[in-house]
DNA sequence: ATGATAAATTAACGTCTGTTCATATACAAT
DNA sequence: ATTGTATATGAACAGACGTTAATTTATCAT
């Protein structure tokens, strides 16, 4: 009864969702197929076993990468390109799907130890590599004062992260977020400011 | 048989390890009470239960709050209070009681309403008001540039606790710290470069 | 020494867990 | 129409879960 050919993506969303609201060991591989609508033993036609969903969901995380093409021409913008730079994590960080994500990465980050990994190797430092690779440019341009810049790309970034932590937390109990949002913007105002010369 | 009057702390210490590494949900009370090396039924002669267990630990997380005396004295001098300050919260993220207690929070914190609570209303937002405090004076004082303090002490603290949070990632997997270390004190003398008049 | 109290043990309960198996059903290709 | 394949079902498993109860053991105060 292969009616639907997408019941393999249902299952990771229903995975998502209920990993998101209480860990990995919280979501009870019945627990998924009741929200998918099957029960518990069709799930194993799709996935060998509950830890390759946790993977499927893993590599989903880190499969939109912050990429940026023609870095080189929009560094040269200088305070334009940080400002693009929040305004994209911003989207990023209200957005429905990656929120979820993005809690499931945190909770599990600190329990899973392939999580780490790629996290810190392929995500994390990448991110830092594009906006350090910016900053060298806009040195090099005379915009910006003369430092490490991975260093200050983990000065930028770390902003943004936080408050993105910050807005997770607050959406999960539906407080508003009106007040922190705005510090994605703030920050570029205020961290431009400190760097330029 | 009251031996050890100290089987409670013994049941929230090993209870601290387990959930540090596993969660809360990884860390089951028969685990808990092998690690004390009692038997599970003894665990409910201290706890009511397990979340009874979780509550202490939250508690225990939050008893330690980041206070200062004197602020308005140690404000004055500038620099040398943000080093203060940052080179406290190093200790702090190096020390091994402490480091667990953070990595239960950063697990918990996106599954349990209770903790988010008492992180946003009575840690976080304590923090927050101390810098911005010590922020405000300065700028009375005119040793730093006039900005909002309160926005100001979240752009401070956010890069302490994102360099908290890598510390924390890297030492789960006895990875070398040494090169981070170093960002609490850099990130004193780039903040400072960038707010000073 | 004795009794009260605190803290441990053994055993059991009902429920949930991940996973497997044999079987039934639906669809695609012939 | 028939066959093959993919996907679903229901039942069952062994083990782990949180918790309770009855009982035994140890310590403290008298």
């Amino acid at each position: 009864m292969p009616k639907l050919r997408n019941t393999k993506e249902k299952i990771i969303e229903a995975a998502i969702d209920l990993i998101a609201e209480n860990g990995y060991k919280g979501a009870s591989v019945r627990k998924i197929a009741a929200k998918v609508g099957i029960r518990e033993s069709a799930i194993y036609n799709h996935f060998k076993n509950k830890e390759d969903i946790l993977k499927s969901i893993f590599s989903e995380i880190f499969s939109t990468p912050f990429e940026m093409k023609d870095i080189e021409e929009k560094a040269k913008k200088g305070k334009s390109f940080l400002h693009q730079y929040a305004v994209a994590y911003k989207l990023v960080s209200f957005d429905k799907k990656m929120e979820k994500l993005f809690r499931v990465m945190m909770i599990e980050l600190f329990q899973n130890e392939d999580l780490r990994e790629s996290f810190l190797k392929e995500f994390h430092q990448k991110e830092i590599q594009v906006l350090s690779k910016a900053l060298f440019i806009m040195m090099q341009e005379g915009m910006v004062r003369s430092a490490d810049p991975m260093f200050m790309a983990q000065e930028f970034i770390s902003a943004l992260f936080y408050i993105r932590i910050m807005v997770s937390l607050l959406r999960i109990d539906s407080k508003p977020t009106a007040p922190i949002a705005t510090h994605f913007e703030k920050h570029v105002d205020f961290f431009w400011e400190s760097i330029s010369v």
